[in-house]
DNA sequence: TGTGCAACCTGTAGCGGCTACAGGATCAAG
DNA sequence: CTTGATCCTGTAGCCGCTACAGGTTGCACA
C-alpha cells in the first residue's frame, strides 16, 4: 500500500498529474483510508507506470487509456492495439517530415545572415514571401 | 482598406485568429469605421502575414512578436534577430532527435506484433519495461 | 499531551495557440 | 423593407499538465 506521494516517487509521476489523471478516467480511482487519502497497491502503481511509458512514447491520452484498457482487460489482443500504435508511428514520422522542412527552411533563414548587415536579409526572406501579391 | 474577411482570405489566417492575435498584442489593433468594424491596410496585411509567415516556421507567438518588432523598427538588425532564429532552429534539431528515439521505440513495439498471437507482446513489453523493480 | 510541520485533500485558474460558440449590431443586395 | 452575410464582444472549450489557495490529516519529537 503506497500513498500518492509514495506512488509519485515509484513512478516518476507528479502528484497533481496523478490526480490529473484519475479525474480524466486514465486510471481507476484507488481506494481511499477512513480520513480520505488515496491509498495505491501494486496494480495501481503498475497501471501508473504503463500509462506514463504511454506518454513517454508521445502517446495521447485517450490512446494511453484505450491501451490501458486492452491491457487490463485479458484480451492483450494485437488486433486492437497494434492499429493504435501503428498510427501514432504514423503520425511520428510524418511530423519528422515537417520538422524537416522547417528545419531546412530555418537553416536558409539563419545562414542569409552570414554576413552584418545593418537591414537583416532573414527579416527582409520573411517580409518578401510574405509579399502581397494580389 | 479590407475588412477582417478580406484580410482572412488574402493572408489565410483564421478571422478569430486574427482578432486573437490583436486581443494578444501580437498585431497593433488597426483603424475602425465608424460603426466600430475593423479597417485594414496593406500595412496590416503584411504585418498580418509576416506574423503566419513565423508562425508556419514553428516560431511561438512572443518571437513572431519579436520578429515583427524588430523588422518594422527600422533597424531590422540581425544582431537581434538571427539568435532568436538560432534558437529555434536548434529546438527543432533537438526536437527531430526526440522523435527519432520515439520512432524506433514505436517500430519495435510494432514489430513485435508480427505473429498474431492473444497475448500482444506489444502491450506486454510497455507493461515489462514499467515492471516494479523495488 | 501538545506542537509543529510535512503530506495530503478539493477546487480553481493558468499556460500556448487557437477554435467555437452565443447573442447582438450592421451592411449590402434584391 | 427584408433577408442573409458579415461583423462585433465576450466567454468557454481543447490538450496535458502545473500551480496555486485554503483546508484537513498524520507523524515525529519534546
Amino acid at each position: 500500500m503506497y500513498s500518492i506521494g509514495q506512488v509519485s516517487a515509484r513512478s516518476g509521476v507528479n502528484i497533481e498529474t496523478i490526480r490529473y489523471y484519475e479525474r480524466k478516467g486514465i486510471l481507476p480511482a484507488p481506494a481511499r483510508t477512513q480520513s480520505g487519502r488515496r491509498q495505491y497497491d501494486r496494480d495501481d502503481l503498475s497501471r501508473l507506470r504503463f500509462v506514463r511509458k504511454c506518454r513517454d512514447l508521445g502517446f495521447s491520452m485517450s490512446d494511453a487509456k484505450a491501451l490501458l484498457g486492452l491491457a487490463i482487460s485479458g484480451g492483450m489482443n494485437c488486433g486492437e492495439a497494434k492499429p493504435i500504435a501503428q498510427a501514432h508511428l504514423d503520425a511520428v514520422v510524418k511530423k519528422m517530415a515537417e520538422l524537416a522542412r522547417l528545419r531546412e527552411a530555418l537553416r536558409s533563414l539563419v545562414d542569409a545572415c552570414r554576413e552584418p548587415s545593418s537591414e537583416c536579409p532573414m527579416l527582409g526572406l520573411i517580409f518578401e514571401v510574405s509579399d502581397i501579391p494580389a
